[in-house]
DNA sequence: GTATAAACTGCATACGCATGCATAGTATTT
DNA sequence: AAATACTATGCATGCGTATGCAGTTTATAC
């Protein structure tokens, strides 16, 4: 008999809506509307209606959480980069992207900019069960690899060679092919004061550029006429640049000039003509690598080493989706083909 | 007494590490081992190291999908962008995935190119609980921004206004102060013949900068003296340029252009000078919108009107963690300053 | 018609963790 | 020394779903 007093206003916590909720509605068990949502699971095709039509109403949709805790896959794959303003990167990014969501899965994007926070990243994205896993630019330490190969989860390291040992899958393209590609070109327009300003010191990528310029310029009897490091950053490229042409003496500076990436090539091509005041390709001649979407750009028309971004995302994604199926299969190693793109700033036109 | 076969080798399945695991091999209960991870929570110091050690020994890593399941917090914010050519896009979701990081939140990042697509992973978003979700570039129809809102998740339109109601929040700039600022820095240069660039016709972006645009004109006594659309895209850019430049009548062509983006206004540059044979600044003035890194590459020294994007990105992080701790937070609008960058392509030097 | 296989369905349980509750232990106050 | 307050701890339960098992219905064969 006692009235109890309701708040005239109360906020509607909408729960949401489970497996159960529908079960009731449908008038089924829940294992039904479980079932209607696994593929190739035994379903009536009654049932399944009934059920689709009380989900409707409901509004329901699967949780992806509660369904990861059992089935132990998230369909969620993590990315690692660490700098996104080569440009290469974000086109490799939307492409992997939107080739992971065509079977499903989902990317998960981590920044990294260090050793040690992608190592710290990676211990945290293994709290989250992701399926596998893409490392773009960073590179983590081994022992972090093995513990990811330990726990079952794929990972392929994308645009390097693995230095971790045989657990960890790799996607490159053949760099030491591309820089001897590089040196032909340069060659084959007659220079003979060729010089080479080299990424980051330690990188696979950057080591393999420089090992096929030099053996191709070797091997036509020609050595790097000079050298700098610009660490694939676009301020040590116009350091690098100006340490290899800021000299009066003309014969002393290179005639050409093949820089490890795009990225730096267009900083290098900047701090010629602006700072430097000598013109490409009559003064330097200039070649990059990646061929990102900037080289094609009027401003520039660099000459690149194309990779191929479409098989390597096409590689990774087989691989990946081979490996989270069955993680019996062993490491694999995939190098694709590179092309060189000749653009005016090695003199073929302007 | 029957020997039961073994297999030789059998494939140990490393199981995971769980809680209980370490619960046991410290002495303690399950719940200790919880707390221990709970900050906050009430374990003696001698308790937390007994479990410290045991986990450690172990292994072990709490199951962030598990925890999600129960606090029903993932500590995980959607961003969904559609492209990421034009290079406003990768720098901002590199400091937003930094700056969640700083609060322990990971970035889980979707390319949605069309609308009814981003519908769809909305809704595949909300199955993963996500936190919080910022919408990049994309828009999203009505009907789910309100699912996301009754579904107590905030959402973040980023650099776009809400068309969905209020419901939904919103970072970008003053777009309708930098059409203006674009306006005064061409009409102070003298120009008389001013054209302008659209993007995207349905955008709030285009519609703000263009509304600034025209009015300033306006209170100069002056109209468009040219329009057409390149929609964002760098080829549409270049169709837009032919459109408006291509004619023989120097008085019927603009001598100034306003385009609404850095990224369009790269392309604009280089039809104007490659195909069309036109200098910048000299016969035709160009500013764009964004200040992208590549407006002040040699190349092209584009003039631009800067969004402060570290400050949008703080304003975003700012508003996405008030509103996963309280939710009864009403939406907010935050609109920042612009600023004028003024480079060559409009004269001031080259 | 019966025998057999196949398709379907519900029950019960487990995935790994967080948390309310009750109890035991320790520190502080009087 | 007793009373009080506070801190630690374990127990038990639940988050929402998938799945093995056993039972039931339906289809197919004979």
């Amino acid at each position: 008999m006692s009235a109890v007093l309701q708040p005239l206003f109360k906020t509607v916590q909408r729960r949401a809506v489970t497996s159960i909720d529908v079960a009731r509605l449908a008038d089924v068990s829940q294992s039904a509307v479980s079932r209607t949502y696994t593929p190739g699971a035994s379903v009536a095709e009654h049932t399944r209606g009934k059920v689709m039509d009380a989900a409707r109403k409901l509004g329901y949709r699967p949780n992806a959480i509660a369904r990861t805790l059992i089935t132990r896959k998230s369909r969620m794959i993590a990315v690692v980069a660490s700098y996104l303003d080569n440009q290469f990167y974000p086109v490799v990014i939307e492409k992997l992207s939107q080739r992971f969501q065509l079977d499903g899965y989902h990317v998960l994007l981590f920044i990294a900019e260090a050793r040690t926070e992608a190592d710290e990243l990676l211990l945290q994205l293994m709290q989250y069960h992701v399926d596998g896993i893409v490392l773009l630019s960073a590179t983590l330490s081994s022992g972090i690899a093995k513990d990811c190969a330990d726990a079952g989860i794929p990972v392929i390291l994308f645009n390097r060679i693995a230095q971790a040992g045989g657990t960890v899958n790799s996607v490159a393209s053949n760099n030491e092919a591309g820089g001897r590609m590089a040196a032909q070109a340069l060659l084959a327009a007659g220079h003979t004061r060729i010089g080479y300003i080299a990424g980051m010191e330690d990188s696979s990528t950057n080591r393999d550029r420089e090992a096929g310029f030099t053996a191709e310029l070797a091997s036509n009897g020609q050595r790097v006429f000079a050298r700098t490091v610009g660490n694939y950053s676009f301020e040590g490229a116009q350091i690098a640049a100006r340490q290899m042409f800021q000299t009066s003496d003309t014969a002393q500076r290179p005639s050409a000039v093949f820089v490890a990436n795009d990225h730096m090539a267009i900083a290098v091509m900047d701090t010629l003509r602006s700072e430097l005041g000598l013109r490409v390709p009559q003064d330097v001649a200039v070649i990059g690598f990646d061929n990102v979407p900037q080289a094609a750009w009027g401003g520039y028309s660099l000459s690149s080493i194309e990779q191929d971004a479409t098989a390597m995302i096409e590689a990774t994604a087989r691989i990946m989706l081979e490996q989270i199926q069955d993680e019996a299969i062993l490491a694999q190693h995939v190098t694709l083909p590179v092309r060189l793109i000749e653009r005016g700033s090695t003199g073929q036109s302007v």
